[in-house]
DNA sequence: CCTCCTGAGTTCGCTGGATGAACTGTGCTC
DNA sequence: GAGCACAGTTCATCCAGCGAACTCAGGAGG
C-alpha cells in the first residue's frame, strides 16, 4: 500500500474545508434523529404522531427536528383531513428530501454488512419492477463502473469566481 | 403522486426498529465530528494534530472520537516515526472505514446539489483511470440502473432464525 | 545534564442541546 | 358540554460538546 497514493494530492493542501458539502449536509441533516425521520419518511410515516410513536423519541426533540427539516425545505407541511377527524397536517418529503436517499441507503448498507448478525439484515431494498436486491455503485459519467473507494480522485477547486477554468 | 405506494408495504406495519441498520450505523458515526473526522481521512489524513488543525475540534472530542472509531474497527493507530521525530501513531482507515466511503459520497453529493451557489462546488470526484466525474448510482443485481427512490421497494424482514424464507 | 519545544493527549468548568414528564389547546364524538 | 386523541409546548434535569489550561514523553540544543 503506497502511503503517498492520497497524501500528494489534498491531505496536506488545506483546502476550504468550511465550504466542505459533507460538512453543510450534516449541518443540516446531521443532528440526532434527523435521519431517522427521514428513514421513515421514505418508509411512508408522515403523522407526527406515527414518528413519535415508531421512533421514541422525545416530543420536543421530534418537533424541533420536523421544523428544521421543514424549514430546509426537506419535508412540506401538508394539511389533510382523515374521515371522522379534524384536520391535521402530515409531514411529506420534497424532492430535495427525496434526493437524501442515497445517503440512507449508504448508511444502511454499511450496517447491514457490519452490524447485522449471520447477515440477518432486518430490511432488504428491492427493485420494484424486477424484485431483485438493490444497491449503490460509483459509476464516472464515461459509464465505468468504479470497484472502490481507491477508485476515486478528489480534486479540490478553489472557490475563484468569475472563471471556468 | 399515489399516496397508497409507499404506505401499504410497511408504515404501518411496525417492524423491528432497534435492529435498523440506519439506526445502527448512525450509533456507530452518527455522533457529531465522526464522519468529518472520516471525511479527512479518506482526503489522507492521518494524523492527531492535522485532524485537529484542519477540523477545528475540540482535542477532547477529537481523541474521544478517533478512539471511538479505533474501538470500532473504522480506523486503527499504526505506529509511525517520521525523521528527526520520536515515535508516533497516525490513524488510518480499516477496510471496513473505507465502506464508509458511500456514505460520505452520498452526504457530499446532496450538498454540492443543494447547498453549493452557482453549482460551485468545494470538490469533486473523478474517476483515477479516465478523470471523469463519478456520481452514486442504485443498480439492482438484475442489472437495472434505478432512476430514484421511486423505485425502490423496502421489504421487512422478520427475524426468523434457522430458516431461510 | 538541564531546559525548551512540540505532538498528543487529559482535566476542568461552562454552556447548550437532549430527555422524559407534565401541561396546553383544539376540534370531533358521544 | 364532557371526554378523548392528536399535536404540540413548557419545564427541570442531565449529558455531550466546547475552549482553555494542564500533563506527559521524547528530541534538540546549549
Amino acid at each position: 500500500m503506497n502511503s503517498a497514493h492520497y497524501a500528494g494530492c489534498v491531505s496536506e493542501a488545506l483546502w476550504d474545508r468550511s465550504r466542505c458539502s459533507v460538512a453543510g449536509t450534516l449541518a443540516v441533516v446531521g443532528e440526532k434523529w434527523s435521519l431517522l425521520v427521514l428513514r421513515e419518511a421514505f418508509l411512508g410515516v408522515r403523522r407526527f404522531a406515527d414518528f413519535q410513536r415508531v421512533l421514541g423519541a422525545p416530543k420536543a426533540v421530534l418537533t424541533d427536528r420536523l421544523t428544521t427539516l421543514v424549514d430546509h425545505g426537506i419535508l412540506r407541511r401538508v394539511p389533510y383531513q382523515a374521515p371522522g377527524e379534524r384536520q391535521r397536517h402530515e409531514y411529506r418529503l420534497t424532492q430535495k428530501g427525496i434526493d437524501l436517499h442515497p445517503t440512507l441507503v449508504a448508511l444502511m448498507a454499511w450496517g447491514d454488512r457490519y452490524l447485522a448478525e449471520d447477515g440477518d439484515v432486518p430490511m432488504e431494498l428491492r427493485h420494484r419492477d424486477c424484485g431483485e436486491l438493490v444497491h449503490l455503485s460509483l459509476v464516472c459519467d464515461a459509464g465505468h463502473e468504479l470497484s472502490g473507494a481507491r477508485d476515486v480522485l478528489p480534486v479540490p477547486r478553489a472557490p475563484d469566481h468569475g472563471g471556468d477554468g
